[in-house]
RNA sequence: GCCCCCAUCGUCUAGUGGCCUAGGACACCACCCUUUCAAGGUGGCGACGCGGAUUCGAACUCCGCUGGGGGCACCA
């Protein structure tokens, strides 16, 4: 695919560092960054930071950082660098002062005097009265004499910049399709604030200009903003304006935008909690886009060459962490061995085991992986393998350890002493015989073992669960729990 | 108030006039497997918001309604 000037792709990502990554955006990085990949182009990330009441400190680190997580990396921006730099704003205010005098100049853009607290009022009486609440016009034409009062009572302007009242403006969106907004409805929005940030409206479009950005994908909430940019785009002198994909908005479990009051929203928490990056990004791809009608598991690499944006949904789509959790489930089981364990490793350190043996959660990794939905529950399955302080569950104890519970544990704990090799088939073989012996049902007898051995009734497999113990230990606690049942 | 978008199982979706008694996945239920828990397998529950129109024929086209969402800042 090549642009209107016969360029190759070129999407960004620009994310305001105002805190974590949100979900929502991260998928609106990813899509982006698919599009770009899947047509060859270039992905870049730029920072947009002119609100700076409400940036935050090393928000763009932690941003970026989430990013790389989820294996998006930039080829061109923010911690990247290229050509087209800076790539944060506040460090590019004199490219838009420059432009802005221009657009001033050519009559396209007008100082305003008026004061945020007489905005304020005129919006107010205008939607009392049943108006539309947006900028009356006020100072498009001002009188010298009237702009020289303004400036001796020591007012700083605003630059507004000039939108038509008449006739109508077309929007063209790859996912939504063309929509035509009628121009009355526009209204002069500000480009650069007294203080000589600009506004994200204007500071985009210069942006996407100088950066060459061909495609810009964002959120279905700057859709209206469309129009009055296409504007801009127009007054810059770009001979076609970029194409555009607005993306479905992502709302919660009640429908409403995504919050944090209903569970975890940043890519930051899902990584604490033990999501995988592959299971985020498999479970995000598949909120408003799907190959077909029936593949549901991709990594990164096969959707970089599948992904389509005219196959995306125009509904909003409701997040569904158990989706993803089961998604990463399937991620989990994926995963080789080693690669199960080292990502485990960090969550079981600091689960209270900073010396774990690596070598014996290598081995129990097989038997954790397919039990396990996040890397945060392999502590409390691995726990009874790294620390000889088992208690024993006392509720299950209760439970199991009854006359013929113990004394089928005391009955085993002789003739384990005598297995040799310690290996599972052997204790195996060793108990499912005196089970079979004594008539008992396989849970009935196994159970008290299990609770001896873990410490609790749920566990991976018993005997394999044994072997990994070793002998010594695994009788020390059949013994224990002989005399000290909870 | 005004502008815009959207509308298939509880959720994410497939579906572009006949292949639809609407397919898949998550969740839920049952069964199988089974030393617990999982995983896996099989089956089940479950949707085209409503009303018109076009057509031999509509989930798919058009209109209206209803419902949801977004926007209307010196936030992005």
């Amino acid at each position: 695919m090549s642009d209107a000037n016969g360029g190759t792709v070129r999407t960004r990502f620009a994310p305001s560092p105002t805190g974590w990554l949100h979900v929502g955006t991260a998928r609106t990085a990813l899509f982006s960054y698919l599009h770009a990949r899947r047509h060859g182009g270039t992905f870049v990330l730029r920072i947009e930071d002119t609100d700076v009441e409400r940036n935050v400190e090393r928000g763009a680190e932690g941003i970026a950082d989430a990013l790389g997580w989820l294996g998006l990396r930039a080829d061109e921006g923010y911690g990247v660098g290229g050509p087209h730099g800076p790539y944060v704003q506040t460090e590019r205010l004199d490219r838009y002062h420059t432009s802005v005098a221009s657009l001033i100049e050519r009559g396209l853009a007008y100082r305003c005097w008026c004061t945020p607290e007489e905005l304020a009022e005129r919006r107010k009486a205008a939607q009392a009265a049943g108006r539309p609440p947006g900028y009356d016009g006020r100072c498009r034409d001002l009188p010298d004499a009237q702009i020289r009062a303004y400036q001796a009572e020591g007012r700083v302007p605003a630059v507004r910049f000039r939108l038509p009242d008449e006739g109508e403006t077309v929007v063209t969106d790859l996912i939504r399709g063309t929509v035509r907004f009628d121009n009355a409805t526009l209204t002069d929005f500000v480009a650069l604030r007294p203080n000589g940030i600009p506004t994200y409206l204007f500071a985009a479009v210069f942006d996407d200009v100088d950066m060459g950005i061909t495609d810009v994908i964002r959120g279905e909430d700057l859709f209206p903003a469309t129009p009055s940019q296409l504007h801009v785009f127009r007054a810059l002198g770009r001979e076609a304006p970029p194409r555009f994909a607005h993306l479905p908005l992502l709302v919660g479990p009640d429908g409403r935008k995504l919050s944090k009051r209903l569970g975890a929203v940043a890519v930051e928490e899902f990584r604490a909690q033990g999501y995988l990056p592959e299971a985020l990004v498999n479970y995000l791809a598949l909120l408003g886009w799907a190959l077909d009608d029936h593949t549901e598991h991709f990594t990164l690499a096969e959707l970089e060459r599948v992904f389509e944006l005219e196959r995306v949904s125009r509904n909003p789509a409701q997040f569904d962490p158990r989706k993803l959790e089961a998604l990463n489930g399937w991620h989990l089981r994926e995963l080789s061995a080693d690669d199960f364990t080292a990502r485990s490793l960090e969550f079981v350190r600091r689960a209270g085991y900073p010396d774990a043996d690596q070598d014996l959660l290598r081995r129990a990794a097989p038997l954790v992986s397919e039990r396990v939905t996040r890397l945060d529950q392999v502590p409390g399955m691995v726990g009874f393998l790294l620390d000889d302080e088992v208690e024993l569950d006392p509720d299950a104890a209760a439970k199991v350890l009854d006359a013929e519970g113990r004394a089928f544990l005391d009955a085993a704990t002789k003739l384990l002493q005598a297995v040799e090799p310690w290996t599972a088939e052997a204790i195996e073989t060793t108990l499912r015989a005196l089970q079979a012996e004594r008539g008992l049902k396989p849970k009935k007898a196994f159970q008290p073992i299990r609770l001896a051995i873990t410490g609790t009734l749920v566990s991976p497999p018993l005997f394999e669960s044994m072997e990994l113990l070793g002998k010594p230990r695994s009788l020390a606690r059949l013994e224990r729990a002989r005399v000290h049942p909870g």
